[in-house]
DNA sequence: ATCGGATATGTAAGCGTTTACAGTCGGTCA
DNA sequence: TGACCGACTGTAAACGCTTACATATCCGAT
């Protein structure tokens, strides 16, 4: 049905012009040295024939690849979607071409820090997203002269972006809080988390930072973990209410879990804001939708930053890395209120979203 | 700080195991003619020396590139990450590698199906998902010899899977009708939609079907157009409450609209569903979140059966193409309900939760 | 013994670029 | 005027594989 007709080669072109390949090699690729009328004549040619360049042959002769590989522990998620979303926006604008390549289960992850990858070589460079691998394993990958940047976590060889979770945790607790919360539970991704790596244990901490910079006790029933997602988040708080005693405020770790757990407080005849206060973080496409207050990161632009560390890498692989810190805000919305046995009225500084500094 | 020392070539392997670069060669890629003995030998070095085939060389020689394409109006939209999820696991599943393309705007498009694409001889097959083009364009691409597959429309020159839109919208607006709605608004891409090519025609019909089937006039103010994203739903449905007369339900042609649809009528104090019912498509993850009533699709399915039609036409492109239907259902829940004024008690099948109010 | 034919291995010619190096050709400068 | 220089162009050797073809080896059959 189809069949594929020989491509034109760069030899086709060079006939044509009546020039050697050489010519036509520096003529379409704007190297100097080629006299203006000649290279007139070759990309008229070139672009009579359509002729394209057979990228392979050019990165064999280069031992370029002219690729970047994004790794994110699964591709269905909202969180990596975005950052895929931003990677590929700069990516693309630099010429290159992006692989994707998901990390399903923990033995692909830990092949793929072994490097023995099917994308070994196939990439000049990697973002690597959420991994849950040690430093060591990195550190492997780097003394392969592998090209990287990580986002979420960072290492000492790679440049990096990241939140600060701690900060991210402490504001979103110290906020719950400030709103006469005491009985604040968490659902994060605790336990048995497969997915992320040092994230869940970063945020915990500025939950307990919070709780203990208020004098509250941290009690081990409120906190949950969700998977960082939306199921996950119902499963969080579905035990969670299944307690004796129940908090009167949840900070969840990423919006879906925080949707997951509005869900199922609803569903239990709760009222959030009014019998629980819920926040999030992320701010997700349908934080707006759901009302939910949370802590705002941009992940696109995040991924956009890794995309642009990572093509410095490859240019100069010399620079030390650069650890990038990403902006986040509080954004209050209405699935927070005062605590409603304080009796006063909710959320106070109703103009909402405001700006936190790191 | 990084350094990049030669990599082991499969000369080196042929040297170590002292055979020649083609029994390597056999013998690594599992090709008959190469004793038991040598093979072992051969492995056993290749390993030993952690020896990698440099994948530019391989595809110069074989002239294939073993990599698959997926392009993609845009990567943050929720329904697009999840074709690509379901694409990347057969496609890595089959040993290639999956590059990723988003198609930003009408330029890019353009010249992507004018085969003036960087992707172009970078991979032996595209999986094209909702791109509006024409059949002519799209010719062209197949006049080239390109393999490809399409998700969401449907061309003679290659296989595709898609919807049956007409009948998904039918049997949504059909489902409203049987609650008692003759007001029934639409919410879609209808006039400068940029992303989707035939689905919103085809939805629209299924939906104008239904009414002439039930004898209820269109009416041109019901039909709003929502760009497929939460943000086009809530304009849609502002519009919609801008006029005199309102319809009682809503049908959005994505989950995400009628997220942003829901949003607006509860904003504006109307009750969802007491004052209006809304339904989507999708069956988003947040749907049951939203309590949506939504026609189900799997998407991540979808994209996997795209995967496969196209790695069957890469190993035979002699097959006529095959054009799979995916399978879609009708998901009750409780954004619909009964119109109220006819008496009755909300939706029948109450298996479900309560609306939920903010 | 000799031959035919598997089976196993080696040789070398691509694959389509890039790029070091070697010309060529005017013109400039002593 | 002859050496030299600079700008331009061409030649050919990589790059690291795959694979058609040639060769060698070992059998059993004649």
């Amino acid at each position: 049905m189809r069949h594929r007709e020989p491509n034109i080669t760069i030899e086709d072109v060079a006939a044509e012009a009546s020039v050697s390949v050489a010519t036509v090699s520096r003529a379409l690729r704007g190297l100097p040295n080629v006299a203006e009328p000649t290279r007139d004549r070759v990309l008229e040619v070139a672009k009579r024939m359509d002729y394209r360049p057979d990228p392979n042959a050019s990165r064999l002769a280069t031992g370029r690849s002219g690729a970047v590989a994004v790794a994110v522990p699964l591709l269905r998620g909202w969180y990596f979607s975005q950052v895929v979303a931003g990677v590929e926006e700069v990516v693309k604008e630099a010429g290159y071409d992006l692989l994707v390549h998901g990390l399903g289960n923990d033995e692909s992850r830990r092949r793929f820090v072994a490097g023995d990858t099917p994308l070994r070589n196939r990439a000049d460079g990697f973002v690597l997203v959420d991994l849950r691998v040690s430093a060591d394993e990195i550190s492997v990958l780097a003394s392969k002269g592998i090209a990287a940047v990580t986002v979420g976590f960072e290492t000492p060889h790679y440049p990096s972006v990241m939140l600060d979770d701690f900060a991210v945790a402490k504001t979103a607790v110290e906020y719950l809080i400030s709103l006469g919360h005491s009985r604040i539970g968490l659902i994060g991704g605790i336990s048995d988390d497969k997915l992320r790596f040092v994230v869940p244990e970063r945020r915990r901490n500025g939950y307990l930072s919070a709780l203990a910079d208020a004098g509250i006790a941290p009690v081990p029933a409120f906190e949950q973990s969700g998977a960082f997602s939306v199921q996950g988040g119902t499963e969080a708080m579905t035990n969670m209410l299944d307690n004796d005693v129940r908090p009167t405020a949840v900070f969840a770790m990423s919006d879906e879990m925080a949707f997951g757990a509005i869900q199922v407080a609803r569903a239990a005849g709760l009222s959030v804001p009014g019998d629980m206060s819920i926040m999030g973080v992320d701010d997700h496409d349908l934080a707006p939708v759901m009302e939910l207050c949370t802590m705002r990161q941009d992940v696109i632009e995040n991924g956009a930053i890794a995309a642009r560390l990572l093509m410095n890498s490859i240019a100069d692989d010399s620079a030390s890395p650069a650890h990038e810190m990403a902006d986040f805000e509080l954004v209050t919305r209405s699935t927070t209120a005062i605590l409603h046995d304080s009796g006063k009225k909710p959320a106070a500084d109703a103009s909402s979203r405001g700006p936190v500094s790191i």
